[in-house]
DNA sequence: GTATTGTTTCGTCATTTGGCGAAATATAAA
DNA sequence: TTTATATTTCGCCAAATGACGAAACAATAC
């Protein structure tokens, strides 16, 4: 029962159903997930941990880059799993994400997004000091 | 995207899924499976409206007991979510619940069985009385 | 080498969740 | 009608979860 256990809670929440939704269409790297979610880097990075734990992403690195990707393959259990998210997210009027932001962000290479998030990390840094 | 993230909470928790599990071959009362789970009837209760609310069991009341079961007809998601824990819940050596156990709760009227649970209760507040 | 930068880990906090017992509710039994 | 009993609701507590910032890591850029 452990297996599908995890797989479950791994799938208990909004912001890692995103992440997954998101994936869809091919990998994206953690910059651009946390741009998607609009959530810091570090709860970012565990929730992709949580998922990944569960055997729902995989993972790639590149320099300095980690991405993401559903499995090419993957159990039985996490399969299902993927399959079931993948028909039921899709429905429904409310958007799951942003589709704009989504292609935007697909469209803009990474170190543009990382560089963004963290100045606008920093201005309000700054802003905050004076 | 509310359904699927409802549906997923709802499996998201062991007594839960170990519910589902026990309600494959036919309904149970309330009753049953607090014995099934050794949990609390109130807790019991709870867990049930959560997996109902969730569309992955239906209820039904006859005199004093209420009985769950999986529902017959339900929304896609629903049914695609219980279909991949029917496949994936079997698996594995662990024992999702004792099924020698399960076997006996079937086969015993639900009158004898809340007369258990409430007299061992009853005999624990006397002891503890005295 | 040192600095920069994307990601992860750690520590902390607020919220949610799962558990129980007691009280309330609903229905059968006496 | 009164009593007994199966279930639910309520109130509370402990544990788990999700969020963040700061600091640590890892890998490129200088």
């Amino acid at each position: 029962m452990k297996e599908p256990l995890t797989i479950a809670k791994a799938l208990a929440d909004a912001s890692r159903l995103k992440s997954l939704f998101c994936l869809r269409e091919g990998e994206l790297c953690l910059c651009q997930i946390v741009i998607l979610l609009g959530l810091a880097p570090a709860t970012v990075s565990k929730h992709m941990a949580i998922l990944y734990q569960a055997g729902l992403v995989e993972t790639r690195k590149s320099g300095r880059w980690v991405y993401y990707r559903l499995p090419k393959a993957s159990s039985p259990c996490a399969r299902g799993a993927l399959s079931w998210i993948a028909r039921s997210l899709p429905k429904g009027k409310t958007q799951i994400v942003d589709e704009k932001k989504l292609r935007k962000v697909r469209g803009t290479p990474q170190v543009a997004l990382c560089r963004y998030y963290q100045t606008l990390a920093h201005n309000l840094l700054k802003s905050a000091k004076t």
